[in-house]
DNA sequence: CTCAGTGCAAACCGTTTGCAGAACG
DNA sequence: CGTTCTGCAAACGGTTTGCACTGAG
């Protein structure tokens, strides 16, 4: 459906024929809209966005698409404890970045922060663990949320040490 | 089924009362499990230390139980991306402690950083975020399974600058 | 006695899978 | 042409919900 092939989707598919798979038209669909948007997609909004180009994707092959391009590496997965699944390419971004959660309206936000790599380690290898890689979620209200006025209220026990 | 409150328990039968909600058997039983495990629980887990203590409660009853206890802020929630929940209680342990995971076995430990709020705060004040929390989650090789020779290894693309 | 809780089973919903027909190489 | 993929629909699995019945206050 798509006439020039970026970049980016010519990588997918120099990983397809790596593994000796075959390179559809599905899965260079799939790649172009992820490659193409710096958002965190879900898969709704994968298949919507195909579907605003022209392409008539069913979703177990969009799910069956991004499981490859998570194994290729080129694409990451997150989950932003909203039932479901982001995905996210990792070409021209920053690598290991984390991210910053709205609670309110769920808007992502990334920030890099120089020092964490070398924390991840520490605190690894302190505990006897062989450290791979992590994930830092910051939660909270983001700017315009705040600016609306929202508060996040709270609840619970008000003296929790009170055990009698 | 059980014949002395534990103190936890009696907190939590605290703040049902607060809501104005009743406190049965099945809350105290399921709150009992919780208080009395230091362990990340899952739903499956809870369900049977229940029944090995003679308590048959319906899983819907469970559900409902520690969203209760999450709200009360005594229990909390985690997602370790194994496709289901697990539960921690937060009293007599470090607050705001953040986890190392296995990769091989989900092993879950613990550790405290003591400069990760203040990263927290400056890192969503320079985003014009408010911050509530933050999860941070280091994945690795535990010990045992380091010294059981498992390795991770990597696959996806060799090379991902050659994008021509 | 009344209102909320419980247990069961069905519903939910994101994701996975089986299978007949269509494409890739 | 054989092998893999695709699309559909059905299956899956953790979690939620509806409803008749039980129990707490």
């Amino acid at each position: 459906m798509n006439t020039q092939t970026s970049p980016f989707v010519r990588l997918f598919g120099r990983y397809l024929r790596d593994q000796g798979l075959p390179v559809t038209q599905q899965r260079e669909a799939v790649a172009e809209v992820v490659f193409g948007s710096d958002a965190h997609l879900s898969v709704d909004e994968i298949e919507g966005m195909l579907r605003e180009g022209g392409d008539r994707i069913g979703k177990a092959t969009i799910y069956r698409t991004l499981d490859l391009l998570v194994r290729s590496k080129l694409v990451e997965e997150h989950d932003f404890g909203e039932g479901f699944k982001r995905y996210e390419h990792r070409l021209s971004r920053q690598p290991d970045h984390d991210h910053l959660i709205c609670l309110e309206c769920g808007t992502v936000a990334e920030f890099k922060h120089r020092e964490l790599r070398a924390l991840q380690d520490r605190v690894a290898r302190d505990a006897g663990f062989e450290p791979t890689r992590h994930k830092l979620e910051i939660y909270g209200l983001c700017p315009s949320c705040r600016e609306a006025g929202v508060t996040l209220d709270d609840e619970g026990l008000t003296c929790p040490i009170e055990t009698m």
